[in-house]
Formats: structure tokens, C-alpha cells, sequence
DNA sequence: GACGACGATGTGAACGTGCACATCAGGACG
DNA sequence: CGTCCTGATGTGCACGTTCACATCGTCGTC
């Protein structure tokens, strides 16, 4: 029913040959652009190609190659803005190359849950494995796989085992809290992501690193999931201390959480307490207020994600590609620091 | 240097049954669960996959069987929340059932554009297609390419050649009008999106419905990108107006730019104009003022389009699937009209 | 106790492609 | 004018798996 022409198999590579009067080897040449064809049996094959509706069976040329023209996806958190936006980038320079992507989502961080997504992707003969939005975990569990295919992080990890883009986090988290010290904020608190998530981890160090240069007292960072809910959740516990001026969410959701919190006790954003999220999602800038936050290019990082894993699968040398380093946004959410700002508005 | 033992090819089933002392046949049986096999020579076949860390090849199994176990997704929008959190729930369903996914992002609508994604699609042999936001166009190049497998919309497209998940958008457009209606708005606007894309002409009909229903006077739909930035810019056009109470956009990014807007004319939502969207993204609760919006499960949607489609590709008679009717979320932006609300903020 | 059925296993071919090698014609070169 | 090289093409095999069929032993049945 659905089937146009149901009878029996795709025409292979043999059919065409046969057509066009020429051996299955030369059909194959005309396929992988072999120099010495005629232009004219070039032709007649590529002829015959479009009257059968012939296409190339990728199962057979991966079974005799060994090379199966896919990358794997390891992410996790991947329907948020920023995973969805690398993924979405990945797959469209892949297809530019030829080459297809296979996508295994995280639903937890444990372990087994780890090792079956990578198990996944390995029965699929993946030639290289990107990995996104990496736990720490993520890369434990991927040495002692040791799955024998290069792979790529989208952040920097410090491990030697595997290539990273240099998304320089560190800095952007630096240059945010930094920001808030300009602003004359001394007292902030870090809501941070997930500790054993390497991007929360190294957005934390440069919060820490930027604290520790103003020489401000530190407060106890709060560890939360990346959520909008549990940005109103942590939001609605602060607002019983009162020893803070701004807070630096380590990313945009919990950020927007944080200030429908600090809304609903009745504090003022920026006048009360001044707010920094991370990612720059699309909604960051018509919020209210309007979100200051850290702008990320993640196209631009599943695009370089997808050039340094092939340049590796094809056995190219390293190439270096330069640091990204994202860049602070500064809107409507931060303000200067007024001492004893939270006593006062009561 | 990435590969843990370098020498050549992967250990094969021959190499497995030699190890065990059986025939290949045999352990090709143990590999597909065939019934007559002694539990004793499945134990010794098992024990010389797990020494030889065998891993099945899937290109020679797909070479043979004809089957790929993977099926396509053609996305348009895949990196906003909604796309993107059905494809992961596409992915992990899948997963669920042994098979692969594929992704193939729409960067345009043109009709080049789909038959170009389709292509890549049909190279990798899909078993099935799942099509995620699409636009009117992309079912008439589907129909014209005769792809020969079956696909499955996320939306009803009211087509006969391919299922439908049965989503009433219809319905659930036209409660959030008649929400509106109910709090005595009469000067309602729709902020739609692009004509061409099923469900914003879904989400107007049911707008219309409503209108026609409550006998309002219509007032001509701006038609919208689906981005928060446009929903700015909507916003700002619209402030120029002083004909209406209430916009219904046609999705929450939209809402949310909108409200910017106003909020930068000095109008007040929702004391001055009531807005509603459509989606219920995770921050829609966390805005200011907290969006009403039309709830959305896109995970679930995403499950029943597997198992529709998985249905379907093994040839099991179709199933009647429950419809899925979004229901609507009163939130904070929306409230009773006031006669001449805008003319009386100033 | 002969015979058929069935359970458990083996044998050979096929799937569609690329690779290594063979073949053949024609031109350059001594 | 024979030799060698090179361009253009053909031949057979291998890749790893499943399928169709064959084989063998055992058990139940009349």
C-alpha cells in the first residue's frame, strides 16, 4: 500500500550495471568518483542510476568499509535551549560531511544508565562520539568502556584521554560575578548546577576565582538541577536570609526561577537584589527584567564539535582551534549595590 | 593509539562459534532467541560472546534482513522546547524497542530544502518517518518523493496517506480563546504563526471558532515567526492600536516578547491587556506576570508517535490511540477586561 | 520394533558493496 | 617495432549475518 513499486528488492548496484551495459565494479567507480571513468560510461551509469531510482545501500558499503558514516551523540539534559541548539548543529555539519548522527538521551546520571547509552551507540558502529552537557561520571564510565572511537566534549574537562572544545566557562563565570563586584556587590551567592556536571563545576570555578580576587566574604554555594522550578524553589529560601545583595545563577533558567521568587516576596530585581543568569537563552532578553547573563554560541559549538571529530575519525592532525569565550550580556537584572538593601525594603 | 586492541577486524559470530565448538548457525539462534536451543550450548555461546567481547554488526544483519531498525525524524524548530523535548522522547521510545534514530533538521521550508533532508533519510533506509512541526509543504513533497515507508505526523493534518497523532490543537486554541471571552474580552487578536505550518493554522481555526462562537469582531491575525523576538515586535506594532484587550499568541515565546512590548509601553498585563499562550514551556510559570498558556505533553506525544509508527512498521493493525486534548493553565496573565483599558492608562 | 515427528544443530548460499587483481587497448619511448 | 606504462574496464572474493534446507538422534505411537 504504502510501497510504490512492492516487488522484491531495491535495485542494487548490479541492476544499474546491467542497464547500462557496464561491470557492477564500474558502477561502483562512478559512485566514489574513481578518475578514471569516461565521461560518456559515466554518463550512461549515472543514467541508468536515475531510470531505476537507484540508491546506494549504505548496510553493505559500512559491512565491506567497516566505516558506517556515523557519529554518536551522548547528551543529557537534551531538550533544553542549549543541548537542543549543539544537537540540532551537529546533525546539519554531519549531513554536510555525509555523515549521520545517532543520538542517545541520559535520563539519569547513574553508572549502568551511562554505560547503556554508550552500549547503545556502540551496536550502531559509531566511527566517533560526541559528548554534551558531560557529567564527570560520563567520562569515567567512557575510559573504562574503552569504546576504541576518538570522542569530543563540548566543554573542557582537563583529561588527556579525549579532545575538548575550549569553551572557556571558567572565564565567562569569572566575567559574570566580576560584573556584580563592579556593580559594588559584595555579598553574592552562586546557584550553581549539579556538582558532578562539568560545566557547573567549572562555572563554580569562576565564580570562586572572581570572589577570591575581590577578596568577598564567600557564601556557601547552592547546588541546584539546572531548573526553572528549583531556580523559585532556592529562590523562596533565600529570601529568608538577608545577608546577600546578588546571586549568580549558573544558568538562565534557575535564574528566571530565581526572580519569580524574589518577585513574589516582594523584592525588587535589580533594586534589591541583582541577578546573573548563564547561556543567554532566546527568552533571556524579554524577561522582567530583562535577563544580564552569558551569551553562548552553541551552534557555533556543535559546529566545531563536528570539524574536530572528524578531522580526528578521518586521522587528521590535531588541529588547534581557538578558544571560545563566552561573552557577558549585560540587561536589565543587574543593578548597583545598595547596602543593606534587603533590610531596607521592609 | 584510541583503539585498546588495534588488530584488525571485530571478533565476528565465526569467531564466537568457534569458541564455543558450534556452528555459526548456532550462534546466530542464541543472538535472535530461537527456541530449540539447549540451555547448556546457549550458556557455552554466551560465555564465548562475553570473552570475546562480541558485539553484533548491524550493517551485516541490515544487508540480510533488509531491516535498519531505525527511523527517520524530519524537525523543523528542533532546538525550541517543544521539538526538541518530542525528538528526545522519540529517541528514548525508540531505544526502548531496539531501534535507531535519525534526525534530519528543516534549516527552510523550501521545497528543496525537505526534499534534500528526505534524501538523507532515505539513504540511511529508514523503516518509518516521524514528522515533527511541519508545514503543509513538507507533506506534499512526502507525498510526491513516495518514500515507500510509513510515516506518522505530530499533528493532525486531515490528509489520508499517512497517520496522525490525533493532538487537538483546534480544541485547545479555541479554550484559550473562549478564556478570554469568559473574563468578557471582546477585542481579542491572535498573534499566529506562519501560515504555512499545520499547527499554527490549527491553533487560528480554533481562535476562530471561538470568535465566530462568541460573535466578536474579528480582527485581522498578525502572522508571526514563532519568536520571541517577533513577539516583540508585534508587541510594539500593537501598542500603536487601541482596538483591543486580549492576544492570543500562538505560542509561548511569542507571549513572552509580547508582554515585553507592553510592559516597555507602560501597559500593564494583565490589568491593561490580558495574554495568553500556547505550550506551557518550563518558564512559562516563571515569567512576569506568570503566563496562561495552553499545557502541552510533548514527551507523551512523542512515545505515542513511536508506538503508532512501530505499529504500523511491523504491519500490526492500526490502533485507535485516544485523543490527546492539551488543556489550559490559568495563570497571571490573564484577567477581566476593562472597557477602554488602554485609553485609560494614559 | 519400524516409522514419523520433532528438537537440536549444521551447511551452503545470498544480501550489496568495495578491494585486489587481471585484462585490454593505445600511446610514448627506445 | 617491441616494450612498458597508463587509462579504462572487468572478474572474483570478502565483509558478517540470516535464511532455506539438510542432517542426526530421540521419543512416542501403533
Amino acid at each position: 500500500m504504502t510501497s510504490p513499486q512492492g516487488k522484491g528488492r531495491a535495485p542494487s548496484i548490479r541492476d544499474v550495471a546491467r542497464l547500462a551495459e557496464v561491470s557492477h565494479q564500474t558502477v561502483s567507480r562512478v559512485l566514489n568518483d574513481h578518475p578514471s571513468i569516461r565521461p560518456e560510461t559515466r554518463d550512461r551509469v549515472l543514467r541508468a542510476m536515475e531510470t531505476l531510482q537507484y540508491r546506494p545501500n549504505r548496510a553493505a558499503r559500512t559491512l565491506v568499509t567497516s566505516r558506517s558514516a556515523t557519529i554518536g551523540v551522548l547528551a543529557a539534559m537534551s531538550s533544553t535551549y542549549g543541548p537542543a541548539t549543539s544537537i540540532a548543529a551537529i546533525e546539519d555539519a554531519a549531513r554536510e560531511h555525509g555523515y549521520y548522527v545517532n543520538t542517545a538521551n541520559l535520563a539519569d546520571s547513574s553508572p549502568e544508565g551511562i554505560a547503556d547509552a554508550i552500549e547503545h551507540l556502540m551496536l550502531q558502529a559509531i566511527e566517533g562520539l560526541v559528548v554534551i552537557a558531560p557529567q564527570v561520571r560520563t567520562f569515567e564510565v567512557l575510559a573504562a568502556s574503552a569504546i576504541g572511537v576518538p570522542f569530543v566534549s563540548l566543554q573542557s574537562t582537563g583529561r588527556r584521554d579525549h579532545l575538548a572544545l575550549s569553551i572557556d566557562q571558567v572565564t565567562g563565570a569569572r566575567r559574570a560575578t566580576q560584573h556584580l563586584v563592579d556593580l559594588g556587590h559584595r555579598e553574592i551567592v552562586h546557584l550553581a548546577g549539579p556538582q558532578d556536571w562539568i560545566e557547573a563545576e567549572a562555572r563554580m570555578r569562576g565564580f570562586l576565582d572572581a570572589v577570591y580576587d575581590a577578596d568577598l566574604d564567600l557564601h556557601p554555594p547552592i547546588l541546584g538541577d539546572w531548573t526553572a522550578d528549583f531556580g523559585y524553589y532556592a529562590g523562596t529560601e533565600l529570601t529568608h536570609r538577608r545577608d546577600f545583595t546578588a546571586v549568580f545563577a549558573a544558568n538562565d533558567e534557575m535564574a528566571i526561577g530565581l526572580m519569580h521568587a524574589f518577585r513574589d516576596a516582594g523584592l525588587d530585581v535589580p533594586g534589591d537584589i541583582s541577578v546573573v543568569g548563564f547561556d543567554d537563552v532566546p527568552v533571556a532578553k524579554h524577561v522582567a527584567p530583562t535577563l544580564t547573563t552569558v551569551h553562548q554560541d552553541f551552534r557555533e559549538i556543535g559546529r566545531r564539535a563536528v570539524a574536530l571529530l572528524l578531522g580526528q575519525v578521518r586521522g587528521e592532525h590535531r588541529i588547534e582551534v581557538d578558544e571560545i569565550v563566552p561573552r557577558l550580556v549585560v540587561r536589565g537584572s543587574t543593578g548597583p549595590a545598595r547596602v543593606r538593601a534587603l533590610t531596607a525594603t521592609r
